[in-house]
Order: structure tokens, then sequence, then C-alpha cells
DNA sequence: CTCGACTCCTGTTAGC
DNA sequence: TGCTAACAGGAGTCGA
């Protein structure tokens, strides 16, 4: 699904909106309008307004336009991006095989006869107008070794959790989650604040590690436990059965042999 | 402020 | 064969 990876990719290929005017804007589904937005005010600040910038925090593509506003695009877990009626991503782990039109939830049209859209089953993701960009966390690219050890490894919630909470670090979904552990052998259940500062170190460098890899590989569902993420699936390191957990209300892989 | 529980969405799949 | 229930997870809300 998407995580911080897929919304780096959809960023870049996001980039081939940039200098391009609006023309008109199809926001015909309320749901996936966020925080107050409406399409009449989607499409007064979209209509004439040139694409500026592409950023990306976390997992929230910001797209800021020439009228002054920005553009949050959020891609919940089947959203994907299509510019000029191409998907850099064409399929993404937990969503429909299938490739349905209908599913267009936001679509914006250029001048030039292209357009981007978001193409959403489960409509999860959603835009908004001018996004708190604040409420989020240091992004999971910039976080260096001391954003784990003061804003993560802290409290008593379960490490896993922490990991989550987009406000501390923003851009952790659950496989980059349970791969990142996996690989530091540490126990998702852990109290985030009991770790030690050998702990805290190899948490960051390992999360570092994941991020790299799984950009270079394509997308969050490259890890080496992904195929072992099902009921009865094995450590691929020790071949120990992994226990299944529900934790910060998230299906959770470990091997107990490995991560404590 | 912290933190767990709950809710939303819908395509897919397991099971009867 | 056809139906139902469970499942997937990002994010927001609510109450203790």
């Amino acid at each position: 699904m998407p995580e911080i990876i897929e919304i780096e990719i959809y960023r870049r290929q996001g980039e081939a909106m940039l200098g391009r005017r609006i023309e008109r804007v199809v926001a015909d589904d309320d749901w996936f309008l966020k925080e107050g937005a409406t399409a009449e005010a989607v499409a007064a600040v979209c209509e004439g307004a040139v694409v500026d910038a592409v950023r990306r925090r976390g997992k929230l593509m910001l797209v800021d336009l020439s009228s002054g506003v920005t553009l949050g695009w959020r891609y919940g877990m089947t959203g994907r991006l299509l510019v000029d009626g191409a998907a850099e991503i064409e399929h993404l782990e937990y969503s429909s095989m299938r490739n349905e039109p209908a599913w267009d939830r936001f679509v914006v049209h250029f001048d030039d006869g292209g357009s981007a859209r978001i193409r959403d089953p489960r409509r999860l993701g959603g835009v908004s107008i001018d996004p708190d960009e604040s409420a989020l966390g240091v992004d999971a690219f910039d976080a260096a070794p001391a954003v784990i050890r003061d804003r993560v490894a802290v409290g008593r919630v379960a490490l896993k959790a922490r990991l989550l909470d987009q406000t501390r670090i923003a851009g952790i979904g659950n496989l980059i989650a349970d791969e990142t552990m996996w690989r530091a052998g540490l126990d998702p259940a852990r109290p985030a604040g009991e770790l030690s500062p050998n702990e805290q170190r190899r948490l960051a460098t390992h999360l570092r590690a994941v991020l790299d890899d799984f950009l270079r590989d394509g997308g969050s569902h490259t890890g080496r436990l992904q195929d072992h993420r099902v009921r009865g699936g094995v450590c691929p390191r020790c071949g120990t059965t992994l226990d299944r957990r529900e934790i910060g209300g998230r299906t959770t892989f470990s091997c107990p042999q490995h991560q404590s």
C-alpha cells in the first residue's frame, strides 16, 4: 500500500505537472474532499492556476499552485497517481488487480489536454486545501538518529505504534514498520521508551537501510519479511513461526526468536 | 498531553 | 454455486 516510498515515487512522477496550467477540475466525490474543502472551492483555486511545485512530507503529497494555495493529496491505502493516463506504479499490495476509470476520485485537466488523477478504489485517500503540514513530524527520509532518540524512543506506548504515529515521524506505514523492527531485532510490543541507546541506534540504522532498499526496489512491499506476513508464515532467517498480533491497531508480524 | 478503542471506506478471499 | 463475514490499513475522532 502507499507508504512514504510510494508517495515519493508519485511525487517524482508528479513533477511532470510542473509549469502546466489547470483548465478544469473534476471533484465530484464529496467524500474525497477533506478538511472542509468543496468542489466549488477547489475549482476556484485551481482553474487558471499553474503548478509551481510538487512536494512531499511523509505520506502527504503537496501541490503548490500559482494561485497561492497548496493542495494536499492523500492516497490512503489503495490510491494511485496517474499523469497523462500513465501510472508509475501499476499495482498496489492489498488493492484490486483491476484498473477502473470509475475509481477516479479527483481529476485535474491541464490546458494542454493532459491530466493528473488520483485513482482510489477504496476511497481512503483525499484532497484538501492548504493542509497543516506542521501537524506531521520529521519526514522519515530526514530522520537522523537523534530524531529516533528524541521523538520515537519515548513513552510507554508500543514501539510499533510509535513508528506509525505520523506526528512523531512522518511516512512509516505498516510494512516499513514490520520490516524495520524485524531487521533491527526489536519486539514491536516493547514500550518505546525502554529502548537502550544501542537499540535506538540499531533502529535508526535499519530504518535508513529499509527506506533506501525499498526505494531502490520500487515499493514498500519489497521487504524480505513481506512474503511471510501471512497466517502461519515463518521467519525467513530461522524458520520459526512468526507471531501474528494486533499492535497499534494494525496486524503485526514478528519473529519471537530474533526480536526482543 | 497521552493513548487505546473505534470508525470510515470497498475489493478480495476464506469458509460454509 | 452463491452467499456472508472477515480482512486489509491510513487517518480522524472520542473518551478516559
